[in-house]
DNA sequence: TTGACATAGTGTTTCATATACACGATTAAT
DNA sequence: ATTAATCGTGTATATGAAACACTATGTCAA
């Protein structure tokens, strides 16, 4: 026990509510705990930052050990310190929301992470800690993000149908659109790429398959173009 | 020296951008450090999270303590984790931006505080540590967050005219807004009270003076009202 | 008291964007 | 060949954003 302070020092950690985008349902990726407190209670995945650790990498490491998921959107949420968060001691866990594409991750997170399981966000189970709370707060933040950024893309694989991006922000934001303005407008921005490939094994005509143009999205953005859905 | 863990913890500060709202500019409350690193530097006001204190009290206290300045709107900016950002040692900083009414407080950090002194943000010195890009981000949060929620208030008296209200959009925004449509907006979302008093002292015709109602917001945004300029 | 100055306060027209809405085309399966 | 499922497409209307200029009111100074 060889590291001390002149002062006390809170704990830190980090916590990823990780997010995939299911057939009908927005997802969120649990762990269940193997330790008290919370002993086999549902949890965001998460641990302690190491002093040699920038935040970031903290939540990927801490991603990557307890779900097998790595290479992900990752973003900062919301820090937070209240004193009763943790009934052992005083810790403060910086919280990230990553968005994952289901299909690159879904075999990895089943198989390699035995405590691991995926959720519908509206029918997941009461989580340990304030990790509800915080589930919350990234819910909404990701509410308001997808509409004024396109971080939609995340959720989907590389090649999609307009009909596939259409679903992802119906269940984003828990409403309806309508399909011709919706792909008047998305493909008015112009930073989709149609590709020569259409949907395969649909018992229906498929679709055309689509890529979002981020190389194009970020000079736009220099320009002062602003993606709104 | 009492506290001995065993693993190395970080330690955790947090740091705060305090705007205010001059005749011509948006200003920024910095204290020149007394101490080294940086000493003779200017710097946010911060300082260490105690174990027993939330982070927003940590917040507050310090604010109060360096500059004198309390009861202001207090909102989490980011944490900022990265491994050099002291020279001295590994720490972590939860940043809070806050807004001041400045007519309230010029006085006071003026005079109880004798090293704590407000910049315009365009104009402000070099900042120790990652000091400048904290503002940076407060600055690009503060613009981002004044269109679509009313914290423009908080930099006003309780008391305002149109025209102050307008040209705290115009500061924050950097641009200019027409006069009429501005009014048009703000007084259609039917959240200012008109009072029965009118400016004092001006050499010209006096202006109305109005109220945000607060209550009434607090009420439409139950309703599913989004504020936005 | 009168004129000059400074800012307050007020509507309408035009343009752009958002919304509402329905059907023929294509493919797979039987 | 028919059915079932989804694809892909255009126009008219309504709503909100932007552009734009003059009269009213009060202070101050000659």
């Amino acid at each position: 026990m060889p590291y001390t302070y002149e002062y006390a020092r809170p704990s830190l950690t980090v916590d990823c509510v990780v997010f995939g985008l299911g057939e009908k349902d927005l997802k969120v990726l649990l762990i269940q705990r193997g330790l008290e407190p919370f002993k086999g209670k549902w949890a965001l995945p998460g641990g302690f930052v190491r002093v040699d650790e920038a935040l970031a990498n903290a939540a990927r490491r801490e991603l990557k050990e307890e779900t097998g998921i790595s290479n992900v959107y990752l973003e900062q949420l919301y820090t937070f310190g209240e004193l009763k968060r943790d009934p052992r001691e005083r810790i403060v866990s910086v919280a990230y929301y990553a968005l994952v594409k289901l299909g690159d991750h879904r075999v990895k997170a089943a198989t390699d992470a035995s405590d691991a399981a995926w959720f519908a966000v509206s029918d997941a189970p009461k989580l340990a800690f304030d990790h509800q709370r915080i589930l919350k707060m990234a819910l909404s933040r990701l509410k308001g993000k997808v509409r004024y950024q396109p971080v939609g893309f995340e959720l989907l694989p590389v090649k999609f149908t307009l009909t596939n991006l259409q679903h992802l922000y119906e269940t984003i934001l828990e409403r309806t659109l309508d399909k011709r303005n919706f792909r008047k407008k998305i493909l008015g921005m112009d930073l989709l790429i149609e590709t020569a490939e259409i949907e395969q094994n649909v018992a229906h005509r498929a679709a055309r398959l689509y890529r979002f143009d981020e190389e194009k999205y970020k000079r736009l953005v220099q320009k002062g173009f602003n993606f709104e859905i």
